[in-house]
DNA sequence: GTGGTTACTTAGTACTCCATTA
DNA sequence: TAATGGAGTACTAAGTAACCAC
């Protein structure tokens, strides 16, 4: 298959299925909501369903309260497991024999999903992709050499001669630091050149220096606490709340909870019931006893005034005069260089989040049953600090204190504490530019290089996998199939109702799947179609191999469409069968492993050497293109899309009339040169070629530019570029064809890549 | 084997800022 | 000079996976 060809195929696929996940994701949701809904209402509402839209909804309320109260009764009967899955699974049933009614929406599957099937390449022998050659090219560096990582860890110490040649080094620095404050006499501009220059030098490259044991994570972490939210500021007197028509005063505590939904009036969420219920819940806790008795209905409540005021605040923000807008920059700058950055190790490094997340409303994503509820203020009370014994503790605001201060070098966080949606535990951790992300990062690229070593035989073990006797291991091989070929997420178990009905690969369901001996002209098709993380849709049509097909009818036999797919397996059975395979190995290795040598191939078959520069990263951007599609990162189509494009298209316009007239010049000019075979008229020609020259290549970028932008419309290249992506396989192709590597990477990129910049040459192979 | 906890990576979206254009 | 648009950034939700106690 050709570059171009592969090309234009997936971009087929990709608009396909994009426009298809879009038109449908509502419905999708639908879908959902009733799904889930009807599992709260169990039997009785099953009569009830015929009936009005606000019975359906009261009693539904009831019912929720009911389950809640034996959720808090009857806690040890949710932690039975098995008990808990028979009930999900009766609750399933039901709804799927009342949603069998639906025949609207099953109509609307059928004629809007006609994707074509969205894999990779595979050879038609055995349904079955060939890993690249291997190479055997000596890695420049020491550490990047593989042995590094197959052994046992060993216990590495700092290298004292290049921890005393940094310490030398930045003492040098302070020096030069203060001998520049005194020296006035330099040019601002060149001094500004100077320290530019000097940073870049001082770039710790701590890729080259030794790791600590594992384990340890730091042996020096000094900094300055977390920053807090600023505190509520209450409304002006003129900006009233209403409510059954009647101006109302708020207490503060109510006040600053209703500004939360005044803000985000304008927004679907705050029309959608799940998110008025757990809002008005929440809010009725931070009134006062009259305040509860008084505001009973969330529909009488007018939040308007405040709304607007909140508007007319973010547009006089606009409008402020540019010092103004200075004086902020500088006081966002003055925080950041205090609390923006610690001392880990001698060395100053970012702190990626600083700032507390702020108190608001809880916005989950796709159908999050706590949607709406009350984030509170995290107060100094609630904040673990973690940093070393022999460093200054950060003091707690004026009054308060910390709920812990710890010294634990064995955790990279800095802060922590526990919110209360979900009682997880937040962090705040360093930047991605850091050592120890930095290290995380290039660990992670390691593994999966590793994985390339051993995927053929892990492949062949799987296929073997498909015929064991044992049911186990026959659904352990067919997921880990899928994840190898589709680069589905592992899929952990989740708890009920605690977030959005998704799921990975372990997690899938009967109906997440369908099954077509034949489809489209090929044989042994499946059909998927669920919500993956973040609730982004998957869906997709896949040939697989016959055994495969046969093992998923087995597997799908005398199920329920809610039941699991693979009841005999989770993500725990499944990372400990692929730890035994390679050392380090689990699920999400995989998809870091099929993007990276995705991009290396497509790097490969589409970089045509005598494209110039924007042609080859247009090529560039397919590869990283057909990695985000293989990966299933979508975005939403930018608002402004269309019109976007269709400036983007005037333009192109006008540049091809801009090239016609040039053109036409051009003509005459030569023909004039004819005629009068003068020096002058020669010069001229010379000199409307070169603007012929100039417009098309004007015109080619802009094409260029066009296409891209059009097919990345609802595709999301970020996220593959910084997780997925060996970076060393981007500087390589980038060196090889003489490509700018900010072409390819932005500034922030290039300080998380640091490392891969640094080391791979253009003959690095993933 | 299970459930709970913890630490960390991966993810999409909203917002901000700055360059370009009318 | 204001408006526009797009790249970059901030934010924080939602995953994965390790560990531990039972």
């Amino acid at each position: 298959m050709s570059g171009d060809q592969l090309h234009n195929d997936s971009q087929i696929e990709a608009d396909f299925r994009a426009n298809d996940s879009h038109k449908h994701k509502d419905k999708h949701k639908d879908r959902e909501h009733r799904h889930k809904e009807h599992k709260k209402d169990k039997e009785k509402d099953r009569e009830k369903s015929k009936h009005s839209n606000s019975e359906h909804k009261d009693s539904s309320e009831k019912k929720h309260k009911e389950k809640e109260k034996t959720k808090h009764k009857d806690g040890s009967s949710e932690k039975h497991k098995d008990k808990h899955k028979d009930r999900d699974k009766e609750k399933r049933k039901e709804e799927k024999s009342k949603s069998s009614g639906d025949v609207k929406i099953k109509k609307e599957k059928e004629n809007g999903f006609s994707s074509p099937p969205r894999i990779k390449d595979e050879p038609d022998d055995d349904g079955y992709y060939a890993s690249p050659k291997e190479d055997s090219k000596p890695l420049k560096r020491p550490r990047e050499e593989d042995d590094d990582e197959y052994k046992p860890k060993k216990i590495k110490t700092e290298d004292i001669k290049k921890s005393k040649k940094r310490k030398q080094e930045e003492e040098e620095d302070n020096k030069a630091k203060k001998t520049k404050s005194k020296d006035k006499k330099v040019p601002e501009g060149d001094n500004k050149k100077k320290k530019q220059k000097k940073e870049e030098e001082q770039k710790w490259k701590w890729w080259e220096e030794e790791r600590y044991p594992e384990g340890i994570k730091w042996k020096f972490l000094e900094h300055k606490g977390p920053v807090f939210a600023p505190p509520y500021e209450p409304l002006p007197e003129n900006v009233k709340f209403y409510y059954d028509g009647k101006v109302m005063k708020l207490s503060p505590k109510a006040e600053e909870v209703a500004t939360f939904f005044a803000k985000m009036l304008d927004h679907e969420y705050t029309t959608k019931d799940i998110f008025r219920k757990n809002f008005f819940k929440d809010w009725r806790k931070e009134m006062t006893s009259e305040e509860k008795s008084t505001i009973t209905n969330l529909n009488k409540c007018d939040f308007s005034q405040m709304s607007q005021y909140f508007k007319a605040q973010s547009e006089a923000r606009k409008q402020m005069s540019k010092e103004e807008k200075q004086k902020i920059k500088e006081e966002n700058e003055r925080l950041l260089k205090e609390y923006g950055f610690c001392i880990m190790d001698n060395h100053k490094e970012r702190i990626a989040n600083f700032k507390i997340e702020p108190p608001g409303l809880f916005r989950g994503r796709g159908n999050h049953p706590k949607m709406g509820m009350l984030k509170r203020r995290i107060m100094p009370e609630d904040i673990i600090i973690n940093c070393s014994k022999d460093s200054k503790v950060p003091p707690p605001p004026p009054g308060h204190k910390w709920k812990e201060v710890r010294h634990d070098n064995k955790v990279t966080w800095l802060v922590s504490w526990t919110e209360n949606i979900q009682g997880s535990i937040k962090y705040i951790m360093l930047n991605p530019s850091s050592r120890i992300k930095g290290e995380k990062d290039w660990q992670k690229y390691e593994t999966a290089r590793r994985l390339k070593k051993c995927v053929d035989k892990i492949r062949n073990q799987y296929r073997e996998d498909w015929k064991s006797k044992e049911m186990k291991v026959r659904q352990r091989a067919v997921a880990l199939y899928f994840i190898d070929k589709l680069a589905l997420r592992a899929g952990n178990e989740k708890e009920e109702g605690e977030t959005a009905d998704t799921v990975g690969c372990c997690s899938l369901r009967v109906e997440h799947i369908n099954l077509h001996p034949e489809l489209d002209g090929q044989e042994y098709m499946v059909e998927f179609d669920f919500l993956g993380k973040d609730s982004i849709r998957y869906y997709n049509k896949v040939p697989v191999e016959k055994r495969v097909f046969k093992n998923l009818q087995l597997f799908m036999e005398n199920k329920q469409p809610e039941d699991d797919l693979f009841d005999r397996l989770n993500t725990s059975i499944l990372n400990k069968h692929l730890q035994d395979l390679m050392e380090g190995l689990t699920a999400k290795v995989f998809r870091t492993y099929n993007a990276s040598i995705t991009l290396q191939q497509q790097l490969k078959e589409l970089t045509t050497p005598d494209d110039n520069i924007p042609a080859k990263i247009l090529s560039y951007n397919r590869a990283n293109r057909a990695v985000a599609i293989l990966c299933n990162h979508q975005r939403a189509p930018p608002k402004t899309f269309e019109k976007s494009m269709m400036n983007l298209q005037t333009k192109i316009d006008a540049k091809k009339d801009q090239l016609a007239d040039a053109r036409r010049e051009l003509k005459s000019a030569k023909a004039d040169a004819k005629v009068r075979r003068d020096e002058k008229s020669k010069k001229t020609v010379e000199s409307k070629k070169k603007a012929v020259q100039r417009i098309e290549e004007q015109l080619m970028k802009l094409e260029v530019q066009a296409t891209d932008r059009e097919e990345n419309k609802q595709i999301a290249l970020g996220t593959s570029k910084l997780n997925y992506l060996d970076p060393r396989i981007s500087v390589a192709w980038c060196k090889k064809w003489g490509i700018p590597v900010e072409k390819i990477y932005n500034k922030t990129q290039r300080e998380k890549f640091a490392w891969a910049i640094d080391m791979a040459d253009e003959d690095y192979e993933f």
